[in-house]
DNA sequence: TGACAAAACTAAGAACATTAGTTATTTTGC
DNA sequence: GCAAAATAACTAATGTTCTTAGTTTTGTCA
């Protein structure tokens, strides 16, 4: 019995890459194991099973999706600031598939993942200040910009949008239609 | 072995019963079988395994869910009309939170849940028509619209908006942003 | 070097979906 | 009305999974 030389990151890590890589009923204890070479018991050294692997996953992606919001608004306010942090929402969606809808599921009682969480939205709501907004009216705002958001990549990550037209050309129609939404309301 | 009289129907009724009420991870044959005083094995004669079964709930609920949308948007147009549409879908959405997120996963090879789904598009497509958005403008105007009503939809079904503010309150708000990216859109 | 903690293992249990084969009950055809 | 076919339930069994308990090995530190 060689000693494999785990840890939590390792485990979450190939979690989160089996994720992306299968989709949502892809990722096992099992599976994990495997590919660790390691018998799935001996993953609970590391991680309080499958739940506890879960929301290892999804802190881990809701401190990456803040981190990536964080940076696209610095510098910029306005428009300008919210088809920045869109993108970059939009980008860390795409680009882990299978991660994504797991930073999305809010656990009240936890308040390490709402703390994350909120880094996430703090970034949106200081590009929505930038127009002007303030008090109630920024967190309705903030919620329905976020919905939009979020809608839009599941959307696209469940195929829900059929075939035609091209994506990207619907979500930059997205965020004229929230910015044009944006300035009226300013 | 008295013979229970069970039908597809009633086996999809049940599951969507038991979805609303505890949640996605509710959802097992056992569970079903339970309810309805039979053993699991007996639902395969009624539904194709766990798989058949969810598409069965889908199917159904996207059915509904057109329905709805459908009603909702009969004689209006305009503002009045999103607003209207609108909330119908997001009333389906929380009466049902355990059914709507499987109406949302697109089966592109299955000619029949895209076949309701695209019921589902029908009334909002007219709705922006009203608006005299037309062509791509339309799918990619559509797909915005839709996005923001799902994903609020979906956020408030798991509990996404924290404590605070009113949903109710921040959906309208929503509406009026989307009223208002379309107007200046037109 | 010897003790202790950590990390792997084996074994075993419970819950589940699913298939195969069996029996009872409808329904249908005559 | 009755025999035959179709239907719907059942039991039994298999394979998968998560999970817990107990054991053994490995690395570290005094």
């Amino acid at each position: 019995m060689p000693r494999a030389g785990l840890d939590r990151a390792k485990v979450t890590a190939t979690a989160a890459a089996i994720l992306d890589e299968g989709g949502p009923d892809s990722l096992s204890l099992a599976r994990v194991a495997a590919e660790l070479g390691v018998k799935s018991p001996s993953l609970y050294n590391h991680v309080e099973g499958l739940d506890g692997l879960m929301r290892s996953v999804a802190l881990e992606g809701i401190e990456e999706l803040a981190q990536v919001c964080r940076t696209a608004s610095m510098g910029r306010s306005g428009p300008d600031a919210v088809r920045s942090v869109l993108r970059a929402y939009r980008e860390y969606a795409t680009s882990h598939p299978g991660v994504y809808p797991l930073t999305q599921v809010a656990r009240p009682d936890d308040a390490e993942i709402s703390a994350a969480g909120a880094k996430v939205v703090e970034p949106v709501l200081a590009v929505l200040a930038s127009f002007g907004i303030e008090g109630d009216d920024l967190i309705h705002t903030a919620r329905a910009v976020r919905s939009a958001v979020h809608g839009f990549c599941l959307l696209e990550a469940t195929e829900g949008f059929g075939l035609g037209q091209d994506p990207d050309e619907s979500f930059e129609r997205l965020i004229d239609l929230v910015c044009a939404g944006l300035s009226k309301e300013a």
